[in-house]
DNA sequence: ATACAACTTGAAGTTAACTTTAATTCAAGC
DNA sequence: GCTTGAATTAAAGTTAACTTCAAGTTGTAT
């Protein structure tokens, strides 16, 4: 089954222009030209962009992802590389959440004050005091 | 009590630079200058500063951390765009670590997977299918 | 045969959040 | 008075990941 870069753009969520991009700089690889002109894509590129789509959650930037692919060629020589940038990333992603989840607590801290200021004027009672909350 | 830069870089491990350019958008505000030259900070910039790590960590752009301070000078007029501003954020941040967790999970399943590969070429093994994983 | 829509290209532009640079300014120690 | 060193400024540069643009190509419908 094959497939063109409108199709890939629905699928994905992802412009075209980004499709293009991403062949540009080597994350999507052995795109035929059809008549020399269009592209067209099969399978694998949709592994391949499922892949990206993951490590991009996951919030490695494209550089490495593109050095994951590479490596991923020769697997039986490069498994520690690969293990060790996994595990790299693995911590990142860790600390970011951790940074996430104190942001959250920040936030939710505001919500909760701003919702008893909603309150208090409602009411036309004084204002809360962000000191006797937290 | 009053601070230097290189104090409140050191403190928040951020670069003079970093500092210079918060003040230079307006996130930092009435900073004097001693003699109309150095920098002169007090308590009331550590409190600022504090606050803006606690929404970088949760991920909001400094143009929105600003509005809020300027919002937050009149709190009365302003509650529910503040309110409306910390939820619209509080959601953005629970997507973001969904999008982390996900991507956690693909990171995971990769490092199990060069584990094993990794012990098949110590022990001279057959390598280890993704498939018969995953 | 012509118009049209969809696709192509390389190059330049965009955005956020900084960082770097080069030239200048004080204040303090010798 | 002179040197040194930490701070200052405005402006330009950086990075990642795209996006936009202008000009050109192709297959299909009229």
């Amino acid at each position: 089954m094959s497939y063109t870069i409108t199709e890939l753009s629905k699928m994905f969520h992802l412009p075209a222009s980004t499709i293009r991009y991403y062949e540009k700089i080597g994350l999507l690889e052995n795109v035929e030209h059809v008549n020399s002109y269009r592209r067209v894509y099969d399978q694998s590129h949709i592994d391949r962009l499922n892949a990206i789509e993951c490590f991009k959650k996951a919030l490695l930037p494209l550089a490495e992802i593109k050095a994951f692919f590479t490596y991923e060629k020769d697997m039986v020589a490069n498994y520690e590389k690969i293990l060790d940038m996994m595990k790299t990333q693995e911590e990142k992603t860790l600390e970011t959440m951790a940074d996430l989840e104190a942001g959250l607590t920040h936030l939710q801290k505001k919500i909760r004050y701003y919702s008893l200021v909603n309150e208090a004027i409602k009411n036309d009672s004084p204002l809360p005091n962000w000191n006797d909350l937290y």
